[in-house]
DNA sequence: CAGTTTTCATGAAACGTTTCATGAATTCAT
DNA sequence: ATGAATTCATGAAACGTTTCATGAAAACTG
């Protein structure tokens, strides 16, 4: 059993069983072929320990059953769990996955599409930050949470409905005055849409709110500049706080905690993601959770869809409010 | 430009450029050339939108510049973080990442060797679970806190003095009653060496120390009853506690908090790995930190190195103490 | 049992690259 | 200016697989 330079191949395997090299190729890949050739061949193969080659069928056919998933990082615990998902997914279909990481780089997203297209990659998904990427044409391509046109599919989860759930949760649980926060720098993609969410569900609801959203890279102290900002008798201005993502509500509710607001007790807080620690049960804030899992199923059946013409542009999944202790209920 | 079924090859650059073929090949490959062809074939690239194809090189030289990573998950955080500095060393190298979760499985670890196998990685870097998993002798393969046999290298942290560092701080910080707890089934691996080092240091110390170690799927309420069971007259009968993993030590805090105890005062703890959430500067618990960064590029330069045979067997790499709140300093 | 259809093993071509021996053209030394 | 040494473009073979046309044998039909 070897897979050095003088592997037995095909050939070797067809010598030894005394067959054609196309039988032995029917054997290994399924098809049918006589009782009496199969066993004959799979002893040979056995006896040679002989090793499929995937170089060979992937210059042959074109395909590689290797999809290329291109994410920033798997540090952020949401992209580990996107990351674990859509593997899971993947291997359920018999497919492998190329990683790479951009780490928000805009110039190694390029790289990554140019170096997964040499590969002859079967599929690229991406959760990608540069809008005026190019996407190629000639490979399935996929995108999370980032809309780019028509014939690009984009699963992402309803970042509208997700804002407007938590406003209204929140106007549930007695909150009457709201906050917004978030950080981040495109505004064009899919996630923007949880403060739009939250604003029409203020304006229906007809209560009052606050909104701070910054750009990628600002400072965090800007975020307390405007808590402190809206502190008045020593009680903040708002009883609710809606923020973009788990990761920043987390370091919001340290803020509030050194300023000795105490969550839920003073305001109430709502996140968005839904991420949990150490594979614990419970989230880390109460949060709007992403469908995570329908989220990387509905990206792999997308991109190995072969007719992707004939797939939805926008694939939109539900989000779920969840209590993880720093709202009321 | 286009990968698709008919993509320009070096054939048609060749026809194009008014060249060989083999010429075509060595420009892209930045062998030398004379200036004239590489313009020529340069501006033939050009023309055509000529997209290199790895897998015809593949087939051809038997390389593929991928390396496998197995892996169990990258929900646990300190995995998380294993994978993305061995990604960030791998592309340094102009080397892609196929990436493998076990999930613990055993059966997993020997589908995924195989499978990296088939498709001709150039190496494989592992995190396994299975103390009688068979290593491929003909592919690069190095192991992460796993020694096997010499001739496989094995890269780790220094666990038993980890272990040994974990048992002294807490003594210099005032702890004169220790225990260790963990959870985990291979006994044979590298961590296992966490538990020696604090033991001999507690001998070394000559303080008293106990010990718990359960099997993993051990429910975690054995943690809760080893806990009550060294409570009396409402304290702790230890002062210091070593837990074998950040993640762990996440754990019993919660149920010593649960119980009325309080950390640091009551009792002062320190876990292992070094994690931190969310890219926060402070990691969650005190901590002693893997070198992670160190680890990753350990693993990927012996992986790479060619000659295996001149690598030592064991790559051990030095922890460091950092605070983290659940002790005094 | 003759004629027709079906099954299925065979052998060769093709996929896109690298590499090697060949020989033409150039450079250099004398 | 001649011969030797060097440079470097060329064309073809090889890597291991899939797939297709070919034809022999087996299975049916009436």
């Amino acid at each position: 059993m070897q897979t050095g330079k003088n592997a037995p191949t095909m050939a070797d395997v067809a010598r030894e069983a005394g067959v054609a090299l196309g039988t032995v190729s029917k054997v290994v890949n399924g098809l049918s072929v006589g009782e009496a050739y199969k066993e004959k061949v799979e002893k040979a193969i056995e006896r040679l320990g002989y090793q499929y080659n995937s170089s060979g069928r992937a210059l042959r056919t074109d395909r590689t059953n290797i999809i290329a998933l291109i994410i920033p990082n798997t540090i952020n615990p949401y992209f580990a769990l996107l990351v674990h998902h859509i593997n899971i997914a993947l291997e359920k279909r018999n497919y492998r996955m190329l990683l790479c990481f951009t780490e928000y780089d805009r110039n190694r997203e390029v790289e990554f599409i140019q170096m997964a297209r040499q590969n002859r990659v079967d599929g690229i998904i991406a959760l990608t930050y540069n809008p005026d990427l190019t996407i190629p044409e000639d490979v399935p391509f996929v995108t999370i949470d980032r809309f780019f046109s028509v014939s690009v599919p984009c699963v992402a989860a309803d970042n509208f409905g997700g804002g407007w759930l938590a406003a209204n949760k929140l106007y549930e649980l007695g909150c009457r005055h709201l906050a917004f926060m978030r950080i981040g720098s495109v505004l064009t993609n899919e996630p923007s849409k949880r403060k739009e969410g939250f604003v029409s569900a203020c304006v229906e609801l007809g209560i009052p709110f606050e909104v701070i959203a910054l750009d990628d890279g600002t400072p965090l102290s800007r975020f307390q500049d405007f808590l402190t900002g809206h502190i008045h008798g020593g009680k903040l201005d708002f009883d609710g706080i809606f923020v973009g993502t788990d990761t920043l509500a987390w370091q919001v509710i340290t803020m509030l905690r050194q300023m000795g607001i105490n969550v839920p007790e003073d305001v109430q807080l709502i996140g968005f993601d839904g991420i949990r620690m150490f594979g614990d049960l419970n989230p880390v804030v109460s949060t709007i959770a992403q469908p995570v899992q329908e989220i990387a199923e509905a990206c792999v059946s997308t991109v190995l869809s072969k007719h992707l013409s004939n797939v939805p542009s926008l694939i939109c999944l539900p989000v779920k409010y969840i209590f993880g202790g720093t709202t009321k209920a």
